[in-house]
DNA sequence: GTCTATACGCGGATAGAC
DNA sequence: GTCTATCCGCGTATAGAC
């Protein structure tokens, strides 16, 4: 429709529901009434209830790259700097954010075709640069394994976070990403 | 209710649906439809599409604990083959099997309180299985770690294949268990 | 154990006034 | 841009015959 300030916002809070409820038993009732306005007045801002997942998994991804990104940019150039601050970057999306991108991740499904052809570049180019920084920690023999699959095993490791970190917990997403990556890492290499 | 093997039947046959639609896109005239029956009848057997969801995930977590169980006693009683047998039966009940198990995981968010306190015991033996095998794997120094963490990883790494496992390709079950498994031992350890 | 028929509330979405 | 009012189909569940 548009991206105006307005719907941003709207999109922030459909994500947070979106999260705590799933998005089959979010009713654009609730969604209408946590954004403050009335049911009704929900379609002038988007087509339909498809059309606010879209915007909150595109919001979600670009921004989970934009903070990847800025993050590998920020970090020591060595592969094992690199992979802990990608995964540092991702669990904080994750899990201080607490919503676009869990959307994106976990209610992808919900995406009707239309939506999924336009929104899948988005999210290959986030895994692409996962692969990139999983590639370079391989050919420094940082860790071991093939390509795809240590992309995939890492990722599905921090994604599952979401079910069971505790945020009032003792342990932050740094020192999550630090385990991970010592989890992976070899001495000896 | 009961556990009439009809009633088994009856609940493999809603496990399916669960895992291709998701338990709340999944209707009863859905379920009805699958088993043969009308809609009207489906409830002869379930008070209420709670307790099919319940039924389903008491029967996955079982399926599982028992084949993990039986991998272990089958297995060499070295760390390394025993933390390749346990992934090696997580990865079969996920990726072959392809149903209860994927529900138990996948959708028990959506159990109510009381099936949810009914259900976690079973759930919590499952995984301290898991918690044992990774356990040995630490003090042998086959991997490093947390114990915690590296469980939740790995279970997180394992978990999240359903999303991207292609059961045409060409990796088994039995590989991807290979490879995890290598990716994480440290050949120095 | 399965059927038909049906109640009934809820969810997505629209129309038109302000 | 938001409201009120409303449509209508669908989803869960029940009643009672066979």
């Amino acid at each position: 429709m548009n991206d105006s300030p307005r719907r941003k916002e709207l999109t922030r809070q459909a994500a947070q529901l979106f999260v705590q409820e799933g998005f089959d038993r979010t009713t654009v009732r609730m969604l209408a009434q946590e954004m403050g306005i009335k049911s009704g007045s929900l379609f002038h801002h988007f087509r339909d209830k498809q059309e606010i997942l879209a915007a909150v998994i595109e919001e979600g991804t670009e921004n989970a790259l934009g903070i990847a990104r800025a993050a590998l940019d920020d970090c020591d150039s060595d592969p094992a700097s690199r992979l802990h601050a990608m995964a540092r970057a991702h669990l904080e999306t994750l899990l201080t954010d607490r919503n676009a991108h869990v959307v994106a991740l976990y209610e992808w499904r919900r995406l009707d075709a239309p939506a999924r052809a336009h929104l899948s570049h988005l999210r290959d180019a986030y895994e692409a640069l996962w692969e990139e920084v999983i590639d370079d920690a391989l050919a420094a023999g940082l860790i071991r394994g093939d390509r795809f699959l240590v992309s995939r095993f890492v990722m599905g490791a921090l994604n599952w976070t979401v079910r069971w970190y505790d945020p009032d917990g003792e342990r932050t997403p740094d020192e999550l990403a630090g385990e991970l990556v010592a989890m992976l890492t070899h001495p000896a290499g």
